[in-house]
DNA sequence: ACCTAAGCGAGACGGTACGTCTCGTCTTGCG
DNA sequence: CGCAAGACGAGACGTACCGTCTCGCTTAGGT
């Protein structure tokens, strides 16, 4: 979908046509909807949104490609919250993360993803850049309590960005969204405070 | 590969034969070697096992059953140390694992075997519960700590399991295995000290 | 069945049984009257019996031989009749015949022996005896008609036979076997009048 | 490969390849005539003909729709022959099918059609139709024989068709082509003259 | 207004793999 | 030793998708 083929065109036939790409990805993200990622082929995505699927080939180069596109347009609403509470916002993003995964089909479409980069050299370092940009943002709020002295110095934002980020994959990868937000606080809290007493 | 169906056995007939089952093994880590998880079928699998698909199927309800039991086999020498220092034992056994991942064969395996699971419920229940197991292996070292009273009172084992065992997961679905040993010392170091400055 | 591996027996060791044959037979029939042709298998018939599938093998070298024997069995009570009128003789016994197939299954058993014999050379043979065996006793009505001097003496009995068999065999191929008996008579009819006028 | 497909078209879209018809039904020939009924299989005609199964599948509904073509393309040169007399006519008939069944490939593909249809009601319906229209074909020839007054005016030509269809068949079925050209003859005028002395 | 390159839907094509079925053979232990 | 039970290697079945390709229609700059 990235848009720098309209650049570089020198010549002159029809443009892109936007009502078929539109209407490819909401059938590719009702398919996940409705079916799942088992259920999830080019030819239905062709076929639900009565596109040809050269159309498909011709703007997305694989499977991962369409998912990625699907993804970023269900995931709208997670909070980076800032509270001042570093306990509260890594709370209330992994809370809003799951809660958006689960309920939205963008669960469905993620987990998609990171199985269709498993077979797919391409996709999966798609998928380590997308990872890679998430981490930052999620670190963003740890640098955030660094500069208001509530962190250690020694700290590095990314190491814990990583650990909160795996452990959200994980939960996604087994089903495991539905459990108690008691949960996530209690990992969030150990995260926070460590496991050993402090010297 | 259960073998609770011998139990059940009420009657006569071949037995299942072990030189078939030890064939298709050979042969389903042979593939995922060669060829990737791209290139693993049930069809190339039975073929190079010089194997009918129909004995495959019947003792291997699902690719995943096959991909989970290669997984098994491959995984003979983690470790699960018990030095006497948390620390330690907590980065040689990430090390050991993702040493082990990466250099043989079973990272490809393991990772097909999380593609294969978001495609099939059923796969996804048997890696949860493989998940879980896991989880209480790496939990009784924190648990060792706590005896020893190196680790605080409130620590849950299995938190920090969840933590630590997501961080591996997740750099194998990326392809981080190749990062420093440094940086796993530097993420266990976080677990273990927590973020905020103690009271 | 062949009962000639009885008599060559030298040595010890169980009997052939009599009742797995018979409840192979049975079976056999069974499943040609449920399925038709194209449900019965060797698999089906073992399971029908609650044989083993070599018991069938041992006994009965291929599918055709099976099928020939539960023919044999099923053909009981057709007419060969001989009322001193030949065309009766002959509009009988193709009536009987055509019924015996149509109201037993012995047609069904017929047609797949017929089928079973194209994909199988010794079949074919066999099946090529069996014919010739049944124009014998079709020919014998003609002959005693000749005997009485009711048909002419230059009318070979076996051409006659073949005609009136082949006949019947392609009315059973084809599906004719409901055809009203009006069309039997008038095919006898034509059969022993002939097309031309006599000179 | 009825073609009514082709008016039905309502839209757009790849046209039915005619090459690839072709190197199917050729395929289809080769194989019936190296390796006969026995060997004959979707999966090997595809491969023969390098053609996706797929193709095959959608435009002949089953193996026997195939095999069906495959007689037609073949049987081209059986003659209907009208010299104004009718043992004649019947006899070159019956001589050139028997003789083009046994000397091109087309008399194992008309077997195998039979047997075919043996295990499926379509075909054999199909079957069924092709013989009522080669009926009426050889029907033509006594119909002229009873327009020029050679024949008896109570004469049904589908009758004297039925017949000796029927005779040609059952040679086909029980390896019988291979008789000699006499043995027609002898039927063709036993059909003509009858069995019976004439009133 | 005409020309022409490109986009588009539909769908045929050569392929690969699926999971099931049957073939004919072999192995095991009961009677 | 015959038998049932049933595992085994082999391979065909008919279906679903893959990614590529033609086909003929539509769109919209360039002339």
């Amino acid at each position: 979908m990235t848009d720098q083929r309209e650049a570089a065109r020198k010549s002159i036939g029809s443009r892109r046509s936007p009502d078929s790409a539109e209407a490819i990805l909401a059938a590719a993200e009702g398919l996940l909807v409705d079916e799942g990622y088992s259920g999830f082929s080019i030819e239905a995505v062709a076929q639900r949104a009565r596109a040809g699927k050269a159309t498909i080939y011709r703007w997305w180069p694989s499977k991962a490609a369409l998912l990625l596109d699907v993804y970023q347009r269900q995931k709208r609403d997670v909070e980076y919250p800032d509270t001042g509470d570093l306990e509260e916002d890594l709370f209330r993003f992994l809370h809003s993360l799951l809660r958006h995964w689960r309920e939205t089909s963008s669960g469905n479409t993620f987990r998609s993803l990171i199985a269709e980069a498993q077979a797919n050299e391409k996709a999966r370092l798609a998928l380590a850049d997308y990872a890679r940009e998430r981490r930052e943002e999620i670190g963003e709020m740890v640098q955030r309590a660094k500069s208001r002295g509530d962190a250690r110095e020694d700290v590095e934002p990314i190491v814990v960005a990583d650990l909160l980020a795996s452990y959200a994959w994980v939960h996604l990868l087994i089903d495991r969204l539905g459990e108690p937000q008691e949960e996530i606080r209690r990992t969030v809290r150990h995260v926070l405070r460590g496991v050993l007493h402090q010297p």
